[in-house]
DNA sequence: AGAACGACTTGCATCGTTGTAAACCCTGCC
DNA sequence: GGCAGGGTTTACAACGATGCAAGTCGTTCT
């Protein structure tokens, strides 16, 4: 900056000036900096900058697993968001290790971000409620939590609706696969899924069964075709497959297939999220869609507002979904549901 | 740090020294300033850090289009290889930009970059050849370029042995899908992904038919979805689909089928790239499958050492590729092949 | 014409860390 | 007991950009 300022016959302040755009520069001199500037290829240091202004100018997303289609999809949002507001995205993942999340959220100084947007898989409530001094950070996805920020979507009215759409088509014996056995109770996302489902059932009067259940998998393809062959290989007969994300559905779609059993014939099934890829499986997939952009943006500017002013208080946005019913239970669509949470 | 150095009643040379490793701490002295450092929670500042010593430690990932089946596994690997190094990912999307390329290729330091992996599209030689101070940068992909390092899979070859696979399955006429008609011939990876199909064409004694080749749409499942609605609205006959992408043939798949045409009974079907998702398909893709893993470790390991050495010449490595058969062409495995680019 | 004013520019100090070189302290030896 | 030698620790300056307050200049007003 220096040599600029040299070049250009000004004081290195000015060059700074000019930079940052700071009002009253007088155009000659501006255009004295510009051309040296670019006569010398000059580019600031953002190191530098980050020093003296305290802000990296850089926020990071933590996802629990990149591979899926929903990380994509998401990570992709927060990308262009950023880069149309002039910030830099690192991103984490968490391999939902609730010592990673624990350590994104209570240093994220030392990971060189301003600020955080999680998908916090296993954070629980009192790790969070223990930290002293949060950084700014935006949770994405249902958390039992009030003491930070978070954009989330109703995952209890929607897997209610969910349920409720499958019996509506005829079932009556429905598996689940993504209820999250073992550990159910400690991660909120898939207990409101089962909660929601549950509600139908009862609502319907039906009664749920253990044995169509599989929730110890990982919410991913594999993770899905295992939780299929699984209940069949036990033998149970089933109308429906509610499975709690794309991917998981995905999985169980390929199974059936292999299997020879037809979708949506002989079974009924249904994903959740509403990922790209759900409209080009085969059947196409009926799912719990929303806008994944609404999401990513509410995220975005709750994080930014509390960047720029860190006593807000802790603020909660749940984003509308919709039950798009696709060939996969072989129905119409349906129109946009209310956000069932009051928010 | 200073505040660290008091309690621990030791000057902030000596913390910088613990927290670095730096070899000449005494262990009692190294244990009161860790619990100092305990004590106050502090964190290293990276900005300072990073001005001090001229490195950020973070590097970026720039792909086209994030919300890609492969962009997800690449970038997936990419931040748990720099994990594993305690260095982070800073992402990127250029959305095939031309100059969103050359840009993060000519001024990685305004990106808070130490160095970069870029899958370029559209970026020229020319381009590359005119920057005079290139940041260290890992091309992934065919790239047409001898003055930065790359790594790469043989497309051509690659491609040959697919359509000659397609061929001994008993294909005539063979559809194909994203070979990048208006732009043939700027991008490298479709023109040479053509050339290897046309080869095998021709060593079969088949000539290619205009008619069957759709090129301008884009890499997607969405892209893949209309070029194959394009080729059946032209009435045209085909027994076989050979799709640059495991995307472009994903969305072939569902258009193959919403058309009650069977796969692999009626056409086959094939990919490029052995996403997770080639594996769930049904029938499963047949497909191009290489080591994604083997692919982005190919790239982080130039990456660091031209982060060590900027001096080293450019050098490119080849990544063994293996037709991988499924059901989309109703044959049963093959074995690994060869890199057939003399790498 | 002189003073007051505003618009622009500058010098200086500072952000937090680390490389360098010099100071320190202790041990072992003559 | 004093000194060489090493292993530790320290003081200082620097990385590059920017906030602040003080400066410069050219106007305008009386």
């Amino acid at each position: 900056m220096k040599d600029v300022a040299a070049v250009a016959g000004v004081s290195p302040k000015t060059v700074s000036n000019v930079l940052t755009g700071a009002a009253g520069v007088r155009p000659a001199t501006r255009q004295r900096v510009e051309a040296a500037i670019a006569e010398l290829d000059f580019v600031p240091n953002l190191s530098a900058r980050g020093l003296r202004s305290g802000r990296a100018g850089v926020i990071g997303v933590a996802l629990p697993d990149l591979s899926t289609a929903f990380s994509a999809s998401l990570s992709q949002t927060v990308v262009r968001q950023a880069h149309s507001r002039g910030i830099a995205v690192q991103i984490e993942e968490t391999a939902a290790d609730p010592r990673r999340e624990f350590d994104l959220v209570s240093r994220a100084r030392a990971h060189h971000i301003d600020g955080l947007i999680l998908n916090p898989v296993s954070l629980e409530d009192s790790v969070v409620e223990h930290v002293e001094h949060l950084p700014p950070v935006v949770l994405i996805g249902e958390v039992e939590q009030h003491r930070v920020d978070r954009v989330f979507i109703d995952s209890e009215t929607a897997s209610y609706q969910m349920t409720e759409h499958l019996i509506s088509r005829g079932a009556r014996r429905i598996a689940v696969i993504g209820a999250s056995g073992s550990s159910r109770g400690r991660h909120a996302t898939p207990t409101l899924r089962y909660q929601g489902h549950h509600a139908a059932l009862k609502a319907a009067q039906l009664s749920p069964d253990p044995r169509l259940e599989v929730g110890d998998v990982p919410w991913t393809m594999a993770g899905g075709a295992r939780g299929m062959q699984r209940i069949l290989a036990a033998g149970e007969t089933f109308d429906a497959v509610a499975a709690f994300t794309d991917s998981l559905a995905m999985g169980a779609l390929h199974v059936l297939s292999q299997r020879g059993i037809r979708v949506p014939e002989d079974v009924l099934v249904t994903g959740f999220d509403d990922v790209e890829h759900a409209q080009f499986t085969n059947p196409p997939l009926t799912t719990i869609s929303f806008d994944h952009a609404d999401y990513v943006t509410a995220a975005f500017d709750l994080l930014s507002s509390r960047l720029d002013d860190r006593s807000l208080p802790p603020r909660a946005v749940c984003i509308p979904h919709q039950v798009v019913t696709r060939g996969s239970t072989g129905a119409t669509p349906t129109g946009w549901s209310a956000c069932g949470c009051g928010a």
